[in-house]
DNA sequence: GCCCGTCTTGGGCAACTGCTCAATCCATCT
DNA sequence: AGATGGATTGAGCAGTTGCCCAAGACGGGC
């Protein structure tokens, strides 16, 4: 009564491809991911990987969009959790902390963006799985009425932690210790709606 | 007495092949760049791309980084005629306007980012360049007397920019009407010290 | 026993890869 | 005129690429 073992072991090799996708991309660039390489890292036959995939791109493009789709619901859900915006950013850069910038994580995401930017269809599951997130947050935002531009807030606050990412591996010092208090000032009250700037 | 012109056009090829370099990795990423490519782009035969340089990894390395260093260059100065930081700032995310983060330029700034964290020695290059603006943004900021901390401000702008310039090509309506007041909070003096949060 | 559907293998193809090298070009100098 | 020396060409090498496909493996249903 047990499953078909074959259709089973067929599923579980399609994963494993996926997650050797997702390592090799971070590993040496989107471009430079060969399906023997992928065979290779999955323990497979090199012919497997277009019995299961259409195409390498089709392959890589769901590998990386997995990968994404899991942080991002894994940060969704810690962002319901915590108790404030602020604990949540503290939160979110803690992690940003253990990443380094050239973890597996972090290198995928951005070599995504970059492919999303020369493939259409891909650039539209990514819009997708992004809007959810800044809606997320924006949400958040909202709620505990900390900003009066929520939307924008949220997609200039991605888009730093993003880029913070990306300057890690070329700028060593650069840690939680030292940007949390600039980003928290993103979330901090607009009082005075013209300008409270001191003279020159 | 007139300079070779022998050698002048040769000059003027290792040019051409730098450029024609800036633009295919930005086109079709940076592992997808072939000798072929380049010399067709820079309208030379396939052997002179050896000829001028020891390697393709070495023509890759030197278009973007002279690519990066010209743009900085280009900040760096805009910084300096600027009245005030905020204004720069717009200046900044005016340009940023024109940049849709599909064009060569911002792609090109990202795959530097990503090649130089799998590539040590120009790593160690990039990092100088970058470290010089944002050495130049912290002095302006410091002269301001604007934030406290213009080290770090400085250092999370920059990667605050970049990063918008990634999310850009996934982010339809990224403009600078909506991020500029959300970033210049990032300038804004922190009058009070500690938490300055309304009840929930 | 047989068949069947699914998964798996490994060899092969045409195209492409980075790089090398002998040969050629051509303005300049002697 | 001949020699010089850098710039340039294009063929060629060995290795890799994505993808295809005939052949086999291996389970469950008859």
């Amino acid at each position: 009564m047990a499953a078909l073992t074959a259709a089973d072991r067929g599923r579980e090799v399609r994963h494993r491809l996926l997650r050797a996708g997702a390592e090799l991309i971070a590993e040496r660039g989107w471009s430079a991911v060969s399906t023997r390489a992928l065979a290779e890292r999955a323990e497979v036959g090199p012919g497997l990987v277009h019995y299961h995939f259409a195409s390498l791109k089709a392959l890589l493009a769901e590998a990386a969009l997995g990968a994404v789709k899991g942080l991002v619901d894994e940060l969704t859900g810690l962002l319901e959790t915590a108790p404030t915006v602020q604990e949540a950013l503290d939160g979110a850069l803690g992690a940003l902390d253990a990443y380094t910038g050239r973890d597996t994580t972090s290198l995928l995401f951005t070599e995504t963006y970059l492919a999303a930017s020369r493939d259409e269809a891909l650039r539209r599951d990514l819009e997708v799985v992004l809007a959810r997130i800044r809606d997320s947050v924006a949400g958040r935002l909202r709620r505990d009425g900390v900003v009066a531009d929520p939307e924008e807030t949220a997609a200039v606050l991605l888009a730093a932690l993003d880029g913070l990412m990306l300057h890690r591996p070329v700028h060593p010092g650069l840690t939680s210790a030292g940007t949390a208090p600039v980003l928290r000032r993103l979330l901090s009250r607009t009082d005075s709606t013209g300008d409270a700037e001191g003279g020159s």
